[in-house]
DNA sequence: TAATAATAGCGAAACGATTAAATTTCTAAA
DNA sequence: TTTAGAAATTTAATCGTTTCGCTATTATTA
């Protein structure tokens, strides 16, 4: 078991015979080489398998070509269409992904920002974890800008940091479906959030009332159940059902989706017949039960993709101003079996 | 938008008119360095939030503390978790996650490998593609050996590598699904089998006739139904259903296992009255279908846990003896809707 | 033929740390 | 007052690479 350890510069340029910088330049085909030293050491190079070391490199070069990612939660599905998005972006590229998981948690999310802040990376794609919402504490972000790490945000973003984000039209995903409902003949609209805390729950709880005052339909606050450590799903559930007419429901996220099904079957609702559903994020699980459920679809590989693109434009044209762009992903419904067709 | 960059020791040094020896010594405590200079330059380097440049201690030491990982397919949930896994423990242990997806393609995987090698880490875990499994060749695997950066591969790996290994007990887990259907009241058992190439459909297949061989249960192949490219799922079971009696059906992984489950129901086949049902896997999708399905847990999560001990261990006694060890992690039935009980 | 230009290659600094070896400074015993 | 020994600090090498600035050789031109 010798570990055979890689060949460097200096070991080619003891075999020619010739310095440490020739060889650099040589394998870097520079001009100020001749053409026969080139060749002789390229193939020289090639036959040992030369491969430079790019730890050196990166020492010398200020920079690692290597992307740090913090995601929440990897088992939640949408993050990790996102992630496929960004990992197709950036082996596209020749970045490496450092990926932590914050586990929706505040301290490891910290954790997590030190940790890849102190391996050498360029820069950060992120989604900010559950509880950081929740205590809006924002510094170990602005930390990482003001040391020159840009950052780009995705799907849970805070308004209070300048940096590039990418975000899907929540308001609008949550407006359109609302509108789906109230077209195809529902007035009796419940919302399930279990993710009022984020941002992302805010403005599509916002949609959703955009869509009820400008059909004039009265919002009804005890209509809005918001799903939590200490009231669970079915509970809300039953006891709207049993005191108020309902007619569709609206979950902002697909394993609520899911159980609000269950629930609705459990109770021998027929849906979409005597309630209609319909759940934010398209994942598998819509697609497989039974009847199948109405998605709003964020592109989640796409939108990951997208934050990659700009964080390595931004890496690679660092003279470019520092304006900072938030782009919107578009979502879009993705008609199944929980909802009535559209009458013409 | 002053980049402010990072304090280095020479700035310390400086600021103290000391060598960067000094400071370096000061900041890791050594007894050489007077408690007074220690102090000294220990505030001020916290008042400056110094913070050391991996990338130049890299350089020094010849490690990194970067795990690389390599993922066929991380829109498996089964992978999914192992990543859980894995991540929790490198990040437990101080070691950082380069992750890559192959999206099981050989030319991927070896070009992820060249990647991750050049970006210098302290070694792999990994999961073999499924074109690698088909193709056989597994040099890249062995080159890294051959360079020093061991490997602990999971789940589908290969005989012909030696290096460590973490994997499921396949064919004991398929072997006890079987008995499971022979001691439920099945006889006629047929098996879905999406993952004929990889290492661990074979295994699986082997349970699966063990298990008929001992409760002499004569094999019948066209029971075996290979799902690929040119046959799809549900013209095989429809083919076999009408041709023969099958009361039981085994699936190899758990997308398959979804997939029978819809085209039983609409063929009005009862679960588990008509037709009982097993699948690999134990992810989110057979838990929420309707009958929800019972399945073979592979306990994913702990497996990447263990995988990742097993590589720090390795990274972290180098001096050990460099023997190679497999562990085998067990399965177990996680018994739910498309099962008849046990009767006693 | 001498001056000039072009070509090829080298030396050393730089990146930011660690560490073995050498050197200086201090302390206390002879 | 020496001086050995301990304590504190510095020097310099090292990790593997790039690159600026310089020198040496060769070719070209007047």
């Amino acid at each position: 078991m010798k570990k055979k350890k890689r060949i460097t510069l200096k070991d080619i340029a003891n075999e020619f015979s010739v310095s440490i910088a020739t060889v650099s330049k040589a394998l870097n085909d520079s001009y100020e080489i001749s053409t026969k030293t080139k060749t002789k050491i390229q193939e020289y190079a090639k036959e040992h398998k030369y491969r430079s070391n790019s730890v050196a490199l990166n020492l010398n070069q200020k920079k690692t070509k290597t992307i740090g990612v913090i995601i929440p939660n990897i088992l939640n599905h949408f993050f990790t269409k996102v992630f496929v998005g960004i990992e197709k972006t950036a082996t596209a590229n020749g970045y490496n992904l450092i990926t932590c998981i914050s586990n929706e948690s505040y301290e490891k999310e910290v954790n997590a920002m030190e940790l890849l802040k102190n391996s050498a990376l360029d820069g950060f794609i992120l989604s900010i974890a559950e509880e950081t919402q929740i205590k809006q504490n924002f510094s170990h972000f602005q930390n990482a800008i003001n040391e020159g790490i840009p950052i780009v945000m995705f799907d849970r973003v805070a308004d209070e940091i300048s940096c590039d984000k990418v975000i899907v039209n929540d308001k609008e995903g949550a407006y359109n479906a609302t509108n789906h409902f109230i077209e195809t003949g529902c007035k009796n609209i419940a919302i399930v959030s279990t993710i009022h805390n984020l941002s992302v729950g805010k403005l599509r709880l916002e949609g959703y009332k955009k869509a009820l005052r400008e059909a004039g339909i009265p919002l009804d606050e005890s209509m809005i159940l918001k799903v939590d450590e200490f009231n669970d799903i079915d509970t809300l559930l039953k006891i709207l059902l049993d005191s108020k007419v309902v007619d569709a429901i609206l979950c902002l996220e697909e394993d609520s989706a899911v159980n609000t099904l269950r629930m609705l079957h459990s109770k021998a609702y027929k849906v979409p017949e005597d309630i209609s559903l319909i759940g934010f994020t398209n994942g598998v699980l819509p697609r497989y039960v039974t009847p199948a459920i109405t998605t709003i679809s964020q592109h989640g590989i796409y939108l990951g993709e997208t934050a990659t693109q700009m964080l390595i434009e931004k890496l690679e044209n660092e003279n470019t101003q520092t304006s900072h762009v938030t782009k919107v992903i578009k979502t879009n419904l993705i008609e199944r079996e929980t909802t009535k067709p559209l009458s013409y």
